[in-house]
DNA sequence: TTGTAGGCGTTATCAG
DNA sequence: CTGATAACGCCTACAA
């Protein structure tokens, strides 16, 4: 906890040689720089990085703000996320908004002058985008679709394609099961642009709510009466939930149902069926989000959107 | 990102008047009080944290250094003491240091100028308090068992009791599925304790290594042979394991076999038979932490263990 | 080759 | 009631 001036007293140079020392100038006499040296060996320092960020406008810190860790493929993104930046150097602060706007916007607030940048790893709604873009400084968000602003974007399509293309011969129906009731929830959109660019005419859109495993549970009652039907989830809670509904009413997966999920979670291989999934890089976006945010610090502006691509992971709940 | 420099200049006053209307003092003329305020909310006021910090020598900033994120339960607990935080006030700084001790301590070097106090979310090893005990700042460590740091204990002894209590006589043996073979385990410790207490003669430990998913299923294997037998489990990954395991060896759970993992994870709730666990309150665990966190950024010194309860839950894998 | 001085924005002491 | 002014620790332009 040292300070420069501390070093530089007891080292009986001016703080101006010790700076010299500490950037390894070559215009200072060898024994100061011994003597120096030997001095910061002895009772250490470690500059305070407040006052360094208050004179040179930037931190070194990247500030995070997410909307919640309840999905375990959010805590990937942030666990990725993380790595990359420290990887790169940065600091991380983190903070969690809890889908409210109030909270969201004091953590803006703070993160503006704590922080060289800030990434927003949550669905941006156009609410939200109207406050984030009066941010003055770097920022990306993590899974936007919306083009006027830094964006790392899904593709869903892509995921949702394979499995249909895959799968679709083999079962009669196919069926989405929806969390939301939200016409423009983009793996629903995704789902229709696929399946109806695959040919497929049985199809039906369920909306369970909650997206969570009870909402699959209850969604699976509504399915039982269609045999040899193909179900896409809206995430794997809710695939996890079908399928343990199904189970209850003595179906069986994969021959009269096909079972998928989105996101693969870990524990999609724990099921006593390992349950079929669509992922994204998780890794692939965190690169190219700390990449988006990097462009930025370093000067550059205009908007530009970057994409990932998902793909479809084939387990025991399908063909 | 107005100053209170340019704040004072666009109002016709000083410095200190400015500070004087912000801090409410009652000792201003009413028509500068107006006149400042209107300035503040024409161009608007948002003090600079890097400045405050560096004159107040706090920041309301606390650091939270974890292991990983890999384990929901982390996960829950990082989520609920970052909750517990910004409702008293303070900011989150996260660092992960995936287990490596040059991360580690580069971490906390960097947090003790940025935060007021850190909050270590990993289990503390003789090597770790090592490191830990130089610390200058107000820490305490979340999950630890040594009594010479600011700690936050797990008592896990207290629900494997309760599952040992409730369970052990309708089973004619019990194992524990040790994920490492570490003598100092803390569960292990706590499984020897409680089965003896209970006075239980079959018991043995069963190394399978990991703690995953995988070790589960492979420790399953030396199981199937030694029927009516209690599993208990390192956690509910392991415990998810064995029931896979289990299920494929065409076993009989509960009546055969019962399992119990730790932590509570949500997907206990998602196997095709829902997963008995030991669980811990993370919630009491987050106030705690911050708790003493509190006293010691408010001066208190000495040290201080506090510990968390354990719960038995009883679900389909359990009589 | 070395040192002095000023400013980043905030806060509080002290003097008008 | 109000306003200079100094200090927190770092960094660098500018002398000497």
């Amino acid at each position: 906890m040292a300070t420069l001036k501390e070093i530089a007293s007891e080292a009986g140079v001016s703080i101006r040689t010790v700076r010299r020392v500490l950037n390894e100038d070559a215009c200072v006499k060898p024994d100061k720089v011994k003597m120096v040296n030997k001095v910061i060996a002895d009772i250490g320092y470690v500059p305070n990085l407040l006052a360094r960020g208050l004179r040179n406008k930037n931190t070194g810190i990247i500030g995070i703000i997410a909307d919640n860790l309840d999905l375990e493929v959010h805590v990937k993104k942030l666990s990725a996320v993380q790595c990359e930046l420290r990887e790169k150097g940065y600091g991380v602060m983190l903070g969690i908004a809890s889908g409210n706007p109030d909270i969201e916007e004091k953590l803006v607030q703070e993160y503006s002058h704590f922080c060289d940048g800030i990434i927003f790893l949550l669905a941006s709604t156009d609410q939200r985008v109207k406050v984030i873009k009066k941010i003055t400084k770097p920022y990306v968000i993590s899974d936007s679709y919306i083009k006027t602003v830094h964006a790392v974007s899904v593709d869903r399509d892509s995921g949702i394609c394979e499995a249909i293309i895959a799968q679709h011969e083999k079962y009669r129906y196919i069926s989405f099961i929806a969390a939301t009731s939200n016409v423009n929830d983009r793996r629903k959109l995704a789902f229709e642009k696929c399946v109806q660019a695959a040919g497929v005419v049985d199809y039906n859109i369920i909306y369970c709510g909650g997206g969570d495993f009870n909402s699959g549970l209850l969604a699976s009652e509504s399915i039982i009466s269609k045999k040899d039907n193909l179900l896409i989830c809206y995430n794997d809670r809710v695939a996890a939930g079908v399928l343990k509904g199904l189970y209850a009413a003595g179906c069986n997966v994969p021959d009269d149902y096909g079972v998928i999920g989105f996101d693969n979670d870990d524990f999609t291989q724990y099921a006593c069926q390992s349950i079929s999934t669509i992922t994204q890089s998780v890794d692939d976006l965190a690169k190219k989000t700390v990449k988006l945010l990097e462009h930025q610090i370093k000067g550059y502006k205009p908007k530009k959107v970057l994409s990932v691509n998902t793909k479809f992971i084939s387990r025991e709940t399908t063909k």
